[in-house]
DNA sequence: CGACACTCCTGATGGC
DNA sequence: TGCCATCAGGAGTGTC
């Protein structure tokens, strides 16, 4: 389930090895995925461009490419890109091959087919409606408290998941960041004091950047583009560890479901009330 | 606008 | 061993 972290090792992997690259073509076996231009123009549209650069927005990947043009890939649940030569054996589940002129290709390998394509002239025509990036430095406190106080009734955890007030946090991600902070999932996000603020707003970008510099969480079946494994499931201190004890005080961690997710939270160290001051 | 249910997808897993 | 229910969950859509 690739979020900020995952999105960003697989993009370091794929720009010093696609930049310069000219697109052959795709060839896809879910053509439902293709949101634009039409899944039947994709591949005569994208032959002849060059990848210039690549970029990420939130969880979406975006390939500026000759031509003005941006190919914007959105990895889902299970989406995974690999890396191969046009030669080497089959990988599984592989739903679409972006090949190139010199027999190298990018397979879009994805279980759940949940996985999203784009080639549109503007990316924010795709990602505009995106929140703050976490680790810029526009996210500031005051930003993130600002967010969090447009959503009285909403718990902080939906908040968080819904990426419009911060780009690229999902459900391992926002269990991590509210650990880290000593805050309770089901707290309304407005009902936050600044200490709190401060506290999220300086444990998302820890936690997001400790991710990233362990190559992403591999829970399931999460690889970067050379099929590796990340390492930060070994640093996870909330998400996954039911029953274990909290990292912190000992007390079990406890899990329970917000609207169908898997919510993982000590229920000791993370107040489920403001307290008294 | 906010809040929430619903929908898409299929492999892995556990119970019987 | 087979079968079924459940689970994983990001994000768009629809409803109130």
């Amino acid at each position: 389930m690739p979020e900020l972290p995952e999105v960003e090792t697989i993009r370091r992997g794929l720009a010093p090895a696609l930049s310069g690259k000219t697109f052959a073509g795709v060839d896809t076996s879910w053509p439902r995925a293709v949101k634009a231009p039409a899944p039947e123009r994709l591949s005569t549209e994208l032959a002849g461009r060059c990848v210039e650069s690549i970029e990420r927005a939130g969880k979406f990947l975006l390939f500026r490419l000759s031509g003005e043009r941006w190919l914007v890939l959105h990895l889902r649940m299970s989406g995974s890109l690999l890396l191969r030569r046009s030669t080497d054996p089959p990988d599984r589940f592989v739903r679409h091959v972006f090949g190139f002129t010199d027999g190298t290709e990018l397979r879009f390998a994805d279980v759940r087919k949940m996985g999203v394509i784009w080639l549109v002239d503007d990316p924010r025509s795709v990602t505009g409606a995106l929140g703050t990036e976490p680790l810029s430095a526009r996210f500031t406190r005051a930003r993130l408290a600002a967010a969090l106080a447009r959503h009285p009734k909403a718990p902080v955890k939906s908040v968080l998941l819904g990426q419009r007030a911060v780009a690229g946090v999902g459900n391992i991600y926002a269990d991590e960041a509210l650990w880290e902070a000593r805050i309770h999932p089901v707290r309304p996000a407005a009902s936050l004091a600044p200490p709190e603020v401060a506290r999220l707003h300086r444990a998302i970008r820890s936690v997001l950047r400790e991710a990233i510099c362990n190559r992403g969480t591999s829970k399931a079946d999460y690889v970067d583009a050379s099929g590796e494994k990340g390492a930060h499931q070994f640093a996870l201190r909330a998400y996954g560890r039911a029953a274990e004890p909290c990292t912190r005080c000992g007390t079990p961690i406890e899990r329970i479901r917000m609207g169908g997710r898997g919510t993982y939270f000590c229920p000791r160290c993370q107040t489920p009330a403001q307290l008294p001051r």
